[in-house]
RNA sequence: GGCGGCGUACCCAAGUGGCUAAGGGAGAGGUCUGCAAAACCUUUAUGCAGCGGUUCAAAUCCGCUCGCCGCCUCCA
């Protein structure tokens, strides 16, 4: 399979350090906030990466950590009037409910930063020992002038950000790119003890100090948003490289932004919507299938509009589902082709394969799902032409296992239809319970069979103008919410 | 100022050298239906921002122009 390396621009082959095992270590969050819908896309994004690995039997470690202690959060405390690490939990227990929702799954380990203190410390003190970093006022400082790949991730050398000029020049450092590893605690800060007195950690080291422990000191693939490729990823890929000597990361990879009116998601400009707010107003695998719908690299414009769009693209998903599933409940003894069973048995021997390869070519989501839809309609085409007998049954069944397969990777489409259906009557808010609409149309098809269509008309009115639609089928009425 | 990315139909979105430019939504027409809905069929880009160039062959590579965005500061 293929994957885009930020570090070397390009989509190369890739092959692990160790034999069929990978090791994947990706940015969580601070926990100092609200989760928003661009945490979503990566965590999203990198939740199916490791599905597709896993599914394609690769023994699969995955790290992703919390920052647990910031200034943010610090600053986030005293505003709440609580101590830091309530905030941290706070906000670790919220980001919890939010994934488990979007159907993220857990790490295998999810380290956090104040739990690793002690290991940070070694490679802070290590960074020291080796030359590569200074202490100032009882904090430490990486001093990149010294780390001869700096830039190598961003694309960009030391001479030119420094003539960028907005950083903030902090007279203590050597240069002004430098960073801390280890900041002193100002007083009535929490603080931990070290060498150089009590501090904490600065951002970048735990990275270090987590995925060298947890994955060992060269890994295979790092990630997070496009956001943290400079300073965060740069600075790491130093003091990881210089404390060890070994190359960190093989393959780095980053999510694209979600964009509001084409401008970046973001809390400085105020224009981002939080996870619980949009789960709110649409059902939270919508949410996940517009996500996976653009290829994770490339800008999301988030709009209601697009969220209303993947809930339809679902919704005609499991309408079909729900066809499946009558289909196969059919007694069909008579053995009869339908005109596309041809077309169909040829679509079903490469679908698999073309998954596959779509997912092969860095994780090419809106592929794979557009590969599914041309599916789907394959397989109403063919049940429009009504076969029926043991090839049929065969036929729709082997889609059924391969939908459901597919499904698997991406974590989407695992529900019922009634489960669907039932989500979305939460989530649009329908006034009504299942047995309200089954009543009406318990009264409906009295009115049909005596053919009083006005009433029958007036009835499905009455119904769709509360968000229930109406679908008359051969064998009953059925109902769906409109979406 | 430096570095990077993007511009594909009415909208969203795959496609990065070679079969008829995926898929979804919206629109139009049709099949089906008591009428609908769903589903299916047909239809909507001789063309991929514009202009040049390389090539037997380009949306795809190169150059220029226009437009949009990102990073260079915390940020998924």
């Amino acid at each position: 399979m293929r994957i885009y390396n930020t570090l070397t621009g390009k989509k190369e082959e890739f092959i692990p350090v160790a034999e069929g095992k990978v090791g994947m270590y990706a940015c969580g969050v601070t926990v100092y906030d609200h989760c928003h819908i661009g945490h979503a896309r990566s965590a999203v994004v990198f939740d199916v990466m490791r599905r597709y690995m896993i599914h394609k039997g690769y023994l699969f470690k995955y790290i992703r950590n919390f920052t647990d202690i910031d200034d943010k959060i610090i600053n986030r405390a005293k505003q709440e009037g609580i101590s830091w690490n309530a905030v941290a939990k706070k906000y670790t227990d919220e980001y919890y409910q939010d994934m488990d929702r979007l159907g993220v799954g857990r790490a295998d380990v999810e380290p956090k930063a104040t739990d690793h203190i002690s290991e940070i410390i070694g490679i802070v003190k290590g960074l020291v020992d080796k030359g590569y970093a200074y202490e100032v006022d009882r904090s430490v400082y990486f001093e990149v002038g010294k780390f001869p790949g700096y830039g190598k991730l961003s694309k960009r050398d030391l001479e030119d950000m420094v003539a960028g000029a907005r950083v903030e020049v902090d007279e203590r450092k050597r240069n002004p790119m430098d960073f801390a590893l280890w900041k002193a605690s100002k007083e009535g800060e929490p603080s931990w003890d070290s060498p150089w007195g009590p501090g904490r950690p600065g951002w970048h080291i735990e990275c270090t100090a987590m995925s060298i422990k947890h994955l060992g000191e060269t890994f295979d693939i790092h990630g997070g948003g496009a956001d943290l490729i400079f300073p965060h990823h740069e600075n790491e890929i130093a003091q990881s490289e210089a404390y060890t000597g070994k190359p960190f990361v093989k393959y780095w990879v980053h999510n694209g932004f979600i964009t509001v009116d084409k401008e970046k998601m973001s809390k400085s400009l105020g224009n981002f919507f939080t996870i619980q707010e949009i789960l709110n107003k649409f059902d939270a695998e919508a949410v996940r299938f517009f996500l996976l719908s653009t290829h994770y690299r490339s800008p999301i414009e988030f709009s209601d509009e697009q969220l209303r769009e993947a809930e339809v693209s679902i919704d005609r998903y499991y309408t079909t589902l729900l066809r499946i599933r009558d289909f196969l409940s059919q007694e069909s003894e008579k053995e009869k082709a339908g005109p596309d069973e041809k077309a169909l048995d040829e679509m079903l021997a490469k679908f698999l394969d073309r998954f596959k390869e779509a997912m092969d070519d860095d994780f090419n989501t809106a592929l794979a799902i557009g590969i599914i839809y041309e599916l789907v309609r394959m397989l109403n085409k063919y049940m429009d032409g009504r076969p029926s007998g043991k090839k049929a049954v065969e036929l729709i069944k082997k889609a059924d296992e391969m939908l459901r397969e597919t499904g698997n990777v991406l974590n989407l489409f695992h529900r019922t239809p009634e489960e669907w259906y039932r989500a979305l009557m939460a989530v649009k808010e329908i006034g009504l319970t299942e047995d309200d609409i089954l009543a009406r149309i318990g009264e409906r098809k009295a009115a049909r069979e005596r053919k009083d269509w006005a009433e029958a008309d007036r009835i499905r009115k009455e119904l769709e103008e509360k968000g229930i639609l109406l679908e008359d089928r051969k064998d009953g009425t059925g109902w769906k919410v409109r979406v």
